[in-house]
DNA sequence: TCTGGGGTCCTAGGACCC
DNA sequence: TCTGGGGTCCTAGGACCC
C-alpha cells in the first residue's frame, strides 16, 4: 500500500527565533519586519502572535497594531535555511524518497518501511520526536496513501500532531471538509465557491465534472473534480528543474525618476546574472514587471534568438523593456524582472557570441569568482555603489 | 492596515507554417 | 479565390503557493 507523510515545521522562523533566543519563546514573535518599515508584510507569526490575530502576508503595519508589544524582527534566512537543512537531512533517513516542496516542508514517501519502522505511524511519531531532540523544532505530519490528502492532513494536524488519514478513508474525509481547507483554491476560487453556495467539498462532489469545467476552468474543473475525491494531484509526481529565476524590488516611496527605476534594474541584473551563472542554466527570454502607485500591474517579455549573455546584456534588454512599456509620469511602486524558460548552458559555450562578449562573459565569471571567495571585496558597478 | 519576494501553472489570443 | 485545421512558439495577465 503505497504511504505518504507530508511534514510541516510549525511557525518556522518563529521557532527559530525563539530557540535561538531563550527569552522569546512563550511570547508573540513576528518575523517580516519590524514597526516602522514601510510596505512589508508579516512572514511567519508564532502561535503566541496569532492568537492576537496576526498571520502572514499581513501587513506589519496592521500586526503592530495588533500586537504593540509582539516582538518584530526582520529575519536571519541563511541561519533558517541552516535549520531547513538539518530537518531535511533527519527526513532523509526516514526514507530516501524526499520531496521538499519549500523551505519549511516536504513529501515523504514511506512505502514499504514498516518492516525498519513498523506501521506509518509509528514512524511520524518517531520521525517527530527525532527532530524534536536533535533541532528544538516541532512539526506537524499528515498520513495518507497520496500526497494531496497527506498535505490536508498535516494542516489539521497543526501544531505539533499527526493526522492519519486511513486507507480507503480518502473520499469520505475530503468530503467532510468545508472548501476553505481545498489547498489550490484561494480568494478568488473561494469567492465563487461562496457565489454559487458551495459550502463543502460535499457539495462540489455532487457537481458533475462538465459542469465543474464548464464553471471553473478545464484544468481547475478537474483538480476540483479530483480533489474532493480525494484523489491523488499529480503535480508533484515528477521532478524538474527550475524554469525561471527572478527579483524584484519594492520602492519604499512611489518612485518618479526614471535614472532611480534604473538603477535598480541593473541591480536586480547583478543578482540575477549571478544567480544564472551559478546555476549554469542560460535564458533567451527576459521579463519586465511594473506595478504602478495603485498596485496595477504590467509585464512585458521579449525572447531572442540568443541566451543572455552578460550583465550588460540584459540590462539593455530590459531598459528596452522598460522604455516601451513605461506610462510615463506614473509613480512606479515596484520593478521587477526574470528569465524565464531556463535551459542547460552546456551547449552553447563558445562560437555563440562574439569575441568581444567572450571576453566580458570571462570577466563577470571571475568577478563573481572573486565576490564568492572574498565577499568584502563586493567588486561592482560604479553605480550600484 | 494598505498590500514582500520567489516561484509554478493555466488561459487566451496572435503569428506563422504546413 | 476563398478558406480549414493542426501544430508550435510567443506574449500578457492572472491565480495560487509558501
Amino acid at each position: 500500500m503505497p504511504y505518504f507523510i507530508h511534514a510541516d515545521i510549525d511557525a518556522f522562523y518563529a521557532s527559530v527565533e525563539q530557540l535561538d533566543n531563550p527569552e522569546y519563546r512563550g511570547k508573540p514573535v513576528i518575523v517580516g519586519g519590524i514597526p516602522g518599515d514601510r510596505r512589508t508584510v508579516v512572514s511567519t507569526a508564532s502561535y503566541e502572535a496569532r492568537r492576537y490575530g496576526v498571520h502572514s502576508a499581513m501587513p506589519i503595519a496592521r500586526a503592530y497594531e495588533l500586537c504593540p508589544h509582539g516582538i518584530f524582527l526582520r529575519g536571519r534566512m541563511k541561519r533558517y535555511q541552516e535549520k531547513s537543512r538539518e530537518v531535511m537531512g533527519i527526513f532523509m533517513e526516514f526514507t530516501p524518497d524526499l520531496r521538499q516542496i519549500s523551505i519549511d516542508e516536504a513529501f515523504l514517501d514511506i512505502t514499504g518501511t514498516e518492516r525498519i519502522f513498523g506501521p506509518p505511524s509509528e514512524l511520524a511519531d518517531k520521525l517527530k520526536t527525532t527532530v524534536r531532540e536533535r533541532t528544538g523544532l516541532t512539526v506537524s505530519t499528515g498520513l495518507a496513501s497520496n500526497k494531496y490528502v497527506a498535505k490536508i492532513a498535516s494542516g489539521m494536524s497543526k501544531p505539533d500532531g499527526c493526522f492519519i488519514v486511513e486507507n480507503g478513508g480518502e473520499e469520505s474525509f475530503m468530503r467532510s471538509l468545508s472548501v476553505d481547507k481545498i489547498w489550490g483554491a484561494g480568494n478568488k476560487a473561494q469567492a465563487k465557491f461562496k457565489k454559487y453556495g458551495y459550502k463543502t467539498c460535499d457539495d462540489i462532489y455532487k457537481i458533475p465534472l462538465q459542469r465543474l469545467c464548464s464553471v471553473f476552468g478545464k484544468a481547475f474543473g478537474d483538480f476540483l473534480y479530483r480533489a474532493v475525491r480525494g484523489e491523488a494531484a499529480s503535480s508533484f509526481d515528477y521532478i524538474r528543474g527550475a524554469r525561471s529565476i527572478s527579483a524584484e524590488h519594492t520602492f519604499g516611496f512611489d518612485m518618479y525618476d526614471q535614472f532611480a527605476v534604473e538603477t535598480a534594474i541593473m541591480k536586480i541584473c547583478n543578482t540575477l546574472m549571478y544567480r544564472l551563472l551559478d546555476s549554469r542554466l542560460e535564458s533567451r527570454t527576459v521579463s519586465l514587471k511594473i506595478r504602478y502607485e495603485d498596485f496595477s500591474t504590467e509585464t512585458a517579455r521579449e525572447t531572442s534568438e540568443h541566451p543572455v549573455c552578460t550583465m550588460n546584456d540584459l540590462f539593455d534588454r530590459l531598459c528596452a523593456l522598460f522604455h516601451r512599456k513605461y506610462k510615463r509620469g506614473r509613480g512606479i511602486r515596484l520593478i521587477g524582472a526574470g528569465l524565464m524558460n531556463l535551459e542547460n548552458a552546456e551547449c552553447s559555450s563558445g562560437e555563440l557570441f562574439e569575441f568581444e562578449d567572450e571576453r566580458k562573459i570571462r570577466l563577470e565569471k571571475c568577478i563573481h569568482e572573486i565576490n564568492k571567495k572574498f565577499p568584502r571585496a563586493a567588486i561592482k558597478k560604479a553605480r550600484l555603489i
